[in-house]
DNA sequence: GGAATAGTGTCTTTGAGACATTATAGT
DNA sequence: ACTATAATGTCTCAAAGACACTATTCC
């Protein structure tokens, strides 16, 4: 591998990730207590520098959600999200910071990581207030990281990486629900899911319940973007709290 | 700066960079023909090194903007597209290249840069087919950069940065069929278009003609965001060539 | 029977698309 | 007059939203 003729500099490169998933009825990230330096103590997105030159940076952000998520094993949804190099962000030195976004589905009780005292899930609304301070500017990578997801809702079925292999219209609405943060009318949600081609199939006459009438299974269809889209409610309407 | 304490491996950080406009309304992007090695010859995607350490990315694309596209004094749009780092892109060692997105109204033909022998327009069809070798992986760079645009165009004002800082509502037209590759009907595009609230505001009762009756100029309005969208057609239905 | 959730039907309003018509310039 | 483009109006159809109603489970 040849040095560059020109004395181009060189940097460190992380990758970090912003991890949704649903938990009772509620948007929530995994966060990391931070155990070294800098910002021992404080929360952190779960990341870390590449470990060695030849590593992809996909392969980074997988290595992370099995060391620091411990969900290597079924992967869910992870995609790039953006990058964040701003002069002086880390005091180590000039960092890039690589930030993918995962979506996974509701299973499993963090376990601490290497580099991590303490792994925990904390919801949307309390890790972005000004109660929580993120370590580096991680406060502005989650807030991205949100903001892309209740953006990809629309037109992506991004939305049945929040569930599991199968699922209910009811579970997929409560997904709608969290990440937009609005309340939607199941008869018309119901209509709506199912009139998109390709976006949910029915997955065998199976049921479910706990109380009240049993409800139809189905599994993520073909279609990967909605046509027509998944509508938002304009944000002049009324949010719940 | 300090250098970590344990060995992260440092790499190399390059900026690229998709600028389109319009010219003859056809969409075209700004490429260079590489006068160093690696792919001496091939045409690319403006970009290169960061000029230090602590140069900022932004500030690295601006200045890589007025270097080999003379575009520094009217700074058009320009924001973060996605990053490129596959071990192995680059012959020189490990390289992340973060590209950047820019939207120029017409203006003015290229100059070349430093490390550019040639610099040119070339329509995003000509770019994009396999009549033309981009150096590098530009030629996925830029096929997202023209997604990204297309993408925009829908719920953002990004049209209006193909313009000046005035134009007609033909004017605004031409950009989307050129972006989108397709046409569409004039009266339902100027009813539309007035409908969307804060899109776009008349530009005192001015006019410009060349033929037929002059039309009224507007300029971008205060709404980056537009509700409801701009809908392009589905494609299933034709595609002119 | 009641409670609870699943699923269907109907009406109204809004907006997209097709297309006719009028308005204002140059020649 | 004629041509060319701008701007407005009208109609139809499809989809979003509001909401009444029926269906199937558990108690």
């Amino acid at each position: 591998m040849a040095k560059p003729q020109s004395s181009a500099p060189a940097v460190l490169v992380a990758v970090d990730l912003v991890i949704l998933t649903l938990r009772e009825s509620q948007l929530h990230v995994l966060l990391i207590e931070r155990g070294i330096e800098p910002h021992v103590g404080r929360l952190a997105l779960p990341g870390g520098f590449l470990k060695h030159v030849e590593e992809d940076l996909l392969d980074a952000a997988h290595r992370k959600l099995a060391e620091e998520a411990s969900l290597g094993a079924n992967p869910p949804h992870l995609e790039h999200l953006s990058v964040y190099g701003t002069p002086g962000r880390d005091p180590r030195g000039r960092v890039l910071s690589v930030a993918y976004l995962a979506i996974a589905p509701r299973l499993p009780e963090p376990t601490a990581g290497k580099n991590a005292s303490r792994a925990c899930w904390l919801p949307i609304e309390g890790a972005l207030s000004d109660e929580v301070h993120l370590a580096f500017d991680h406060r502005q990578i989650l807030a991205d990281g949100v903001e892309r997801a209740r953006d990809k809702l629309e037109r992506t079925a991004l939305a049945t990486a929040f569930c599991g292999s199968t699922f209910t219209i009811s579970d997929l609405q409560e997904v709608y629900e969290a990440v937009w943060g609005v309340r939607l009318d199941p008869r018309n949600f119901y209509r709506k899911v199912q009139s998109v081609p390709g976006f949910i199939v029915p997955a065998g006459p199976t049921r479910k319940a706990e109380s009240g009438r049993p409800a139809r299974l189905f599994r993520p269809g073909p279609q990967m973007t909605l046509r027509p889209p998944m509508t938002r409610p304009s944000p002049t309407d009324k949010e719940p709290t």
